[in-house]
DNA sequence: ACCCAGAATGAATGAATGTTCATTCTTCGT
DNA sequence: ACGAAGAATGAACATTCATTCATTCTGGGT
């Protein structure tokens, strides 16, 4: 069971190896954001340094400031790809490449918004970390509020054809798409800071009443 | 009900009034938090110093350690004061002193919720400022979620009190107050994140359409 | 086999910040 | 009027952090 060899050969492919490596630039810009994501999830965006994100990265200081000029670079870089992250995911799923029936697409817009495993929540804490800040930094408005109307728009849109498609009364496309994107909101808040009080399943059980009650014959 | 940003408009001439002065423990600790709102609501929590608080104070450097022990201990009791603050407000109307009629009421903490002027967006941001951080810090967590508790039980009853009064059928207390609490929460959310996009007289009418559907006859 | 462009490193630097505490000042009871 | 209790001050200190840059190292091109 022991290694006869008295020579400790560390083979580990990516932790351990001190060998200097030298990557494409794309590649360390992306290791570097990964690593935010996951120091943001941990500390917070308040608690955050840069020594912490490259060790997390495993990587020296200095390569921060050289793929990102600054701190706040760095920062609103990884804002701007967890918007884009989660705002493409819904906008694919609401365009229905695949899905043509439209409950369906509901069904899996709500699955993508409300679903998945650890991960989701780590991009939770930095989704709303970023909204903390940003009712004092405009950049970070700016950022968010770019993908977030495009996404706002795709619902209204998909929202008037289900309500075409439904012949549903009393319902209006635009003022339903913002009261759904606020729950969603609301909802993810709710698993961020009382995960006691809110399981995931209970969070996707009342999006799905909001829906069940505006488009009945689209959902159950 | 107390607006506490108001009292603490210390007619402070330019010049002149570098006499110092000696006030009650309470008071000072008061004079410290809701400049402590002020900064944060301005500069974000991230960017938060000792330095910019008290002088928005009007104060030294260290009183701030001197009435609250530290930094830390400082942002945990504004926390504290303004979710008790909101909270608080809550409930006081859903215990429903003066207003008999349930849809009043209804109406009233709608208006609680999504009223009030610039005051209340500053409130939104500290409140925003430390759900971001929330993830990251258990204090927070414990702090918000012991408050939010008493309030979720006070919606639950009200809306049980509504739906045997309206014998509505298909509605679940919990669940609906769950959404609507998720709802108000995101509405906050987009009026802070994006004001250009959604404006309070709609989020309001939102909300409003929200309650409507599951009890119509209270509302409008 | 060799070379060099530029990727990567990390010790050094300077600026910023939380906290302390010796000192000053105000108030109030006597 | 007086003195003591303690509220208030802010310069000084120690620490922490973002940023720099001289140096080292790597890998592809020749």
């Amino acid at each position: 069971m022991t290694d006869t060899s008295g020579a400790v050969v560390e083979a580990l492919p990516d932790t351990g190896s001190k060998r200097r490596q030298i990557r494409p630039k794309a590649e360390r810009r992306q290791q570097l954001i990964d690593a935010t994501i996951r120091c943001i999830a941990q500390h917070g965006l308040s608690a955050i340094t840069m020594q912490m994100v490259t060790r997390e990265a495993g990587l020296s200081v200095g390569i921060a400031n050289l793929h990102f000029e600054s701190k706040d670079n760095l920062l609103k870089e990884t804002l701007r790809f967890v918007a884009e992250e989660y705002h493409g995911g819904q906008i694919e799923i609401m365009d229905g490449e695949g899905i043509p029936d439209l409950g369906e697409r509901l069904d899996a817009l709500l699955d993508f918004q409300l679903g998945r495993g650890v991960t989701q929540r780590q991009k939770m804490s930095v989704w709303f970390a970023y909204y903390g800040e940003a009712g004092a930094r405009p950049v970070y408005q700016k950022i968010v509020s770019t993908v977030d109307r495009l996404a706002a728009q795709k619902l209204e849109a998909l929202f008037t054809d289900i309500i075409r498609e439904g012949g549903y009364q009393d319902v209006d496309a635009r003022e339903l798409a913002t009261g759904y994107s606020a729950l969603i909101d609301g909802l993810h808040l709710g698993l961020l800071v009382t995960p006691r009080e809110l399981s995931k399943r209970r969070a996707r059980a009342v999006a799905r009443d909001f829906l069940r009650r505006a488009f009945p014959r689209h959902i159950d």
